[in-house]
DNA sequence: CGCTTTTGACCCGCGC
DNA sequence: GCGCGGGTCAAAAGCG
């Protein structure tokens, strides 16, 4: 399946325009998840440069009502970052004890948990000619709904990973349809099925970073 | 044969 | 109390 080019060309213009509508077709289809073992470096796709558009991510991020909502943004959230400089981190907050378990069950269950939820939610906008990121999980969609405040469909995945409850909301920009805005929730408790992306974290920042693709034990 | 996608229905929460 | 919008489930079908 990830034949089909299913990783994004983001420091690309959209493909020629006579091959454009060709290309198309086989976007929209479904580039297809990653079960390949061709995993691309997904930080480096976040360096995507934004337009000189102000983009407001706070539309994409809804606050669990943990911080009394406000312009308050989760930890870990980035939005588009200027161009290729410092290695946009990749794993949100993953020294937060954010596991699996703090997502509630499924339907109606929340209430049945004493603690907020606190489910890690990041959302980012890429200039990007298909929707399906390669980010190195494997992803199954499970839903998806057209919603008001925009023409495209929003396409809902969820980590095919047992015991992943990482979810993922893709849609399109509603004012550019060359934009995708993708909203992670919840935090991957493994690593890419296809790749380890080995992060460290940064003592100043207290931020992750991708430091490599090798595992922790053969680093040094 | 197993897994993923597709699609409509169902359920829930919120606002009016 | 009703309607709307959003999110998830579940059964069937398709593909590799």
């Amino acid at each position: 399946m990830a034949a089909v080019g299913a990783r994004p060309v983001l420091y690309h213009h959209p493909a020629p325009a006579g091959d454009a509508a060709a290309s198309m077709s086989s976007y929209f289809s479904h580039g297809g998840s990653s079960t390949s073992s061709s995993a691309s470096s997904f930080s480096a796709a976040l360096g995507a440069a934004a337009p000189a558009e102000p983009f407001d991510i706070s539309e994409f991020l809804f606050d669990d009502g943990a911080g009394g909502g406000g312009g308050a943004a989760a930890p870990g959230v980035f939005a588009t970052a200027p161009d290729g400089g410092a290695p946009p981190p990749v794993v949100p907050a993953a020294g937060s004890a954010i596991s699996a378990a703090a997502v509630p069950a499924a339907r109606g269950a929340a209430e049945a948990v004493p603690e907020r939820p606190r489910t890690e939610r990041i959302a980012f906008r890429t200039r990007s000619e298909i929707e399906i990121l390669d980010d190195g999980y494997k992803w199954r969609k499970y839903g998806k709904k057209s919603v008001k405040n925009s023409p495209n469909p929003r396409n809902y995945y969820r980590c095919s990973t047992e015991g992943c409850n990482v979810k993922k909301r893709v849609e399109r920009d509603k004012d550019d349809p060359s934009y995708v805005v993708t909203t992670y929730e919840g935090t991957h408790n493994h690593v890419s099925p296809s790749t380890v992306y080995y992060a460290s974290q940064d003592a100043a920042s207290g931020r992750f970073f991708v430091a490599g693709t090798q595992p922790p034990g053969s680093i040094n």
